[in-house]
DNA sequence: CTTTGTGCAAACGATTTGCAGGATG
DNA sequence: CATCCTGCAAATCGTTTGCACAAAG
């Protein structure tokens, strides 16, 4: 019973919903990458080899996920949504050739003063998002900015 | 004739396109509200009075000045996009209550340091996403973290 | 046996597209 | 008169929902 397992069982339970095979097959799979994957990429990596879970469920599923706090989506792209099985507050990283969103650690950007927001806004959370070109299209030349 | 008309007509003549009263109309309500609206509510401001234009030419109309670099898409929350006339650098705070998205300006949030990103990521531009509750709002009790 | 979950297909809402007619240069 | 733009309606895409059946407690 590896980390996963028990926060699944554990987080799952304590609402009063079940530990499907299905949802177990969509957590682990967000759990086991570094790319924040949408709906559709979930659904035919499941199903690769056999047949888990209907579009309808993985849906359900990460409803269900985002519900008990193992999941959260992110926003970064027009259209669709991703998802990300790592909800501590950390930033991201958007590649504007491949669309590959990256995790960056909390640390590295400090200095985000929250108390310099205009009196009247209550800040609750914040992240930095950032757009470049990561190094697998390093070598494109549509390089707009560097 | 003010900054924003001769920014529209210089901008869309220089890459051939015309100045229709359309677009004129979709890019003179951006500017002239703090808010970033969605496609929708432009469509419904525009018309209120007098009809000027169709759904399918706002959507048209801001893809034409997104393409001359007047207007930014801004996206912060699931499965609507909202538009923004200032395509300056700045930050943006995001009221969960009330789904308003406010602008804060590039100077508010000092410090924060791209180079200390992973070698490899090649970093263009970023921006600050605060979310939170605005005043307007603040006096419900829904207050999650304060 | 009561509750909760799944799968299918239909529904939905935001956005895009094809096409005919209108306006512009 | 050639080009670009508009408006309409149909198409598309991601996501949600209603419902019947299956599984779990």
């Amino acid at each position: 019973m590896n980390e996963q397992s028990s926060h699944i069982i554990e987080l799952l339970k304590a609402k009063g919903l079940r530990v499907t095979p299905q949802r177990f097959a969509v957590y682990a799979n967000l759990c086991g990458r570094g790319d924040h994957p949408t709906a559709e990429q979930l659904l035919t990596d499941i199903n690769q080899d056999v047949p888990i879970a209907s579009q309808a469920t993985i849906y359900t599923a990460l409803q269900a996920l985002q519900n008990v706090g193992l999941v959260r989506e992110v926003l970064l792209e027009e259209g669709v949504a991703r998802y990300d099985a790592n909800v501590h507050p950390h930033h991201h990283f958007r590649c504007r050739c491949c669309g590959e969103i990256e995790d960056i650690a909390w640390e590295v950007f400090q200095g985000v003063n929250l108390s310099a927001l205009r009196p009247g806004l209550k800040a609750e959370q914040y992240e930095v998002a950032v757009q470049g070109v990561c190094d697998r299209c390093e070598p494109a030349s549509i390089n707009a900015f560097a």
